[in-house]
DNA sequence: GAGATTTCTTGACAAGTGTCAAACAAAGTC
DNA sequence: GACTTTGTTTGACACTTGTCAAGAAATCTC
């Protein structure tokens, strides 16, 4: 997606220089990232994104084609970076508790550390059905992350002997649902809603297996 | 809220006078909601909403001071059409295989008939994490979502003579999960969903309740 | 029906938006 | 070192936004 893989063919001179673009964009997507997550996708202009940044508003219309294209762009890099947050976790695991205690861990953790992450993720989300032109890559961003879940929920159901006893996108949408209110609820409440949403997950995750 | 108790004191000739303010503001607000409902929070605004209705856009600025006031309005006029309307089902199903389906179909046809709606509810939530001033009504509503969800899971484990195992937040958040799963997921398989929610409920209500 | 009040229309405003293009600077090429 | 390419700044454009105010129209009061 965010194509690097291709322009390793080309002369080293040229790959450098997509490189040196590439670069650019990472730099101006992480920037406005952040003031997404601030401001959500509502009330964030482009020059607002330019302003938060060291770049001037040209500079943002000079790699991006236009606004969505902006966004789209951002939402593809964000992705690269949440769908794996638990590998290790799930990979190094050795029983069903180290699993689920690792796994709420670097939930809650993940919910304190990058809030405005997940806000836009929400929001974004939300927009995408209103504006078509989202739609694919919020699917696929959903797609990874129903994936994700589902490793975890298969490998906890291993390490008990069990089976899931419901299929992928339920695990998802019902794990979603309860990490999305914590999500919502941490503005008015942040030192309480993680614990809520661990001792809430610990709840669920049993009902979702069986011998 | 939405105050007409209060007016019912002061003479008649006032009364109606009030009433009339009353039934505009709502007429406005039926229709900015059919408006909202289509563009979404971010793509709508007040001209917008006066040219889909039939009031010039200095009418509206007349019966609301701003448009968060408006908004505001429509949100919670919104609120009190919702929260009602499995009651009747929780009040006169006789079996647990009654409730369900009841329920089931009743959230099936809202899920279709009122779209845009559901759509609007899910965009102001996350709006609500960037904008404080939605923050009280939208937890006012999520809290009326949250008891109706509790009713129904309450009738249902009396009637399967059991006891919920979660509690009120949770079974809120998980079954919410899957309804704004369905309600993202219409747009692009308006014809699958509804069974594709339907089943995924029937597997997970069960689970909610234990003798 | 005259006069006062409420309701509505219209037009304007300041501010902010996405987009773009022309001028300028830097880097790379021969 | 001249010339082309690439990157950046700046300022402008057409447009939309929320807000408001002045006045017309409708309604009510006596």
């Amino acid at each position: 997606m965010i194509a690097v893989a291709s322009a390793a063919e080309e002369r080293p001179a040229r790959v450098s220089g997509i490189d040196k673009i590439e670069r650019r964009r990472v730099a101006l997507a992480e920037s406005a990232l952040k003031t997404l997550g601030e401001l959500g996708y509502a009330r964030t202009s482009l020059r607002e994104i330019a302003n938060n940044s060291e770049f001037t508003h040209g500079v943002v219309h000079y790699y991006f084609r236009d606004k969505i294209d902006l966004i789209s762009y951002c939402v593809r890099y964000y992705k690269t970076k949440c769908a794996r947050r638990y590998d290790e976790v799930v990979e190094t695991a050795t029983s069903a508790d180290e699993l689920a205690t690792g796994f709420l861990g670097k939930m809650t953790q993940t919910l304190v550390e990058e809030t405005p992450m997940h806000k836009l993720w929400y929001d974004l989300r939300a927009q995408s059905m209103f504006e078509e032109q989202l739609r694919p890559d919020v699917e696929a961003i959903d797609q990874l992350l129903e994936e994700m879940i589902w490793r975890i929920l298969s490998r906890y159901a291993d390490l008990t002997g069990t089976t899931p006893t419901v299929d992928a996108p339920t695990a998802y949408a019902l794990i979603d649902g309860l990490f999305e209110q914590a999500v919502v609820g941490y503005a008015a409440n942040p030192e309480k809603v993680p614990d809520l949403l661990t001792g809430r997950l610990l709840q669920v995750l049993p009902k979702l297996v069986a011998a």
